[in-house]
DNA sequence: GAACTACAGTAACATTTATCACAGAAGGAA
DNA sequence: TTCCTTCTGTGATAAATGTTACTGTAGTTC
């Protein structure tokens, strides 16, 4: 187990492994769990050692807005963030592929910042590129047309699966849009036609894209 | 001059402040200085100690994108972000009334996140403020029409004025938000038929809105 | 006052995106 | 097979926003 987490955060000092593993808790959750919501009160820092979480902010009306994926290796900067004084999550967060995580109580996060360096480097790196992916997802809506979007979209799902094929129905990629699904459907033929991806049935091979 | 920083940052120590008095240094821009740019390297961080400064996103055509203002008490997030590792910064920052910045190297910034807790409070305060409003001007874009920005800029300018003319030219406004000046104009129009707002030259005054 | 400039209003039109309506295809279940 | 559900494709239309083009108005400068 001490071997497993040191593999998945390399950065850590080996102290602070061992007081993670004294002071944290191994959680699982299934695909479909929703980890966080708006308005909740957060306790814990999540740390993900397995699987796949997707932070996301919900509209008034129900409509989604993907903000980013969370993977093994990496931490919920909200939590860090909030935990300092037990503030409110200002988003959801939904498992999408079964996870472990390590749930570290609030009043660790403070006492490791200023014990251990390797923690202290950690969080503020998780910090920096949580924040800088925001602002990325800023200019894509701010900037970009939806069809440029979509491209944007895709080239991130096969980059974080490291394979050439999405699969998600149109539906599911309108959701993370918050658009519909007609608008992927007739955008994704488009690209198909210009020869950048084929499309089956719930998945779609990228060609030229990357 | 302590008294003067410690007017503007109430929740610094003494130790700090004289600290920062220190090793920090005390500069002037006149509103329209462009204080960073997209790429730049980034050397201190900055506390802003009067005057208002413009954070915003540029596309790659020259829009820009208004992410959030700095006024007196507040630091800028990107800069204590950044400045652990010298990475560049993704943002643009301009002046937009005269204002006066201790700027602080960087090397700095580690050493005090161990040696004064209320500095370390303070820049967590400061990611957390700035993570949640960026997380709000996603909201606003993500699932607001232009006529509810507007709106919700409106009431943010006038807010952080505390008082109720927002004294700028449509040509401004549609810069901050990304679209055009006619779309402006035509907005503003019917906000004034619906009463909410009295259109002067380069000047709006909130009626109904707050 | 005349000339100039920045700002504001507005009509006409183009483009993008959203919505509605429906049809067909793929796959699973009885 | 037949029935059902989910997913996909596509036309028609509406709504929001962007673009072009032109007019007028307030203030400034000469």
């Amino acid at each position: 187990m001490q071997n497993a987490l040191k593999n998945i955060f390399p950065a850590f000092s080996n102290e602070l492994i061992a007081t993670i593993e004294e002071n944290g808790t191994l959680h699982d959750f299934e695909a479909g769990t929703i980890l966080m919501r708006t308005g909740q009160y957060i306790k814990n820092t999540v740390l993900i050692t397995r699987g796949k979480i997707k932070i996301y902010r919900e509209g008034e009306d129900g409509g989604e807005f993907l903000m980013y994926y969370l993977q093994p290796g990496q931490a919920c900067a909200i939590s860090m963030i909030c935990t300092s004084k037990s503030e409110k999550s200002q988003i959801m967060a939904k498992v999408v592929e079964d996870v472990s995580v390590m749930m570290i109580p609030l009043q660790m996060m403070d006492k490791w910042m200023m014990e251990h360096r390797s923690w202290y480097e950690f969080v503020i790196e998780t910090y920096r590129s949580r924040f800088e992916e925001v602002l990325e997802v800023v200019d894509n809506i701010a900037f970009r047309s939806m069809d440029e979007r979509l491209e944007f979209y895709l080239k991130r799902h096969s980059d974080a699966c490291g394979c050439q094929e999405v699969k998600l129905s149109h539906q599911e990629i309108a959701t993370e849009l918050n658009t519909s699904r007609e608008v992927v459907s007739r955008l994704l033929k488009k690209m198909e036609q210009r020869g950048l991806v084929k499309l089956n049935r719930n998945q779609i091979e990228l060609l030229k894209l990357n």
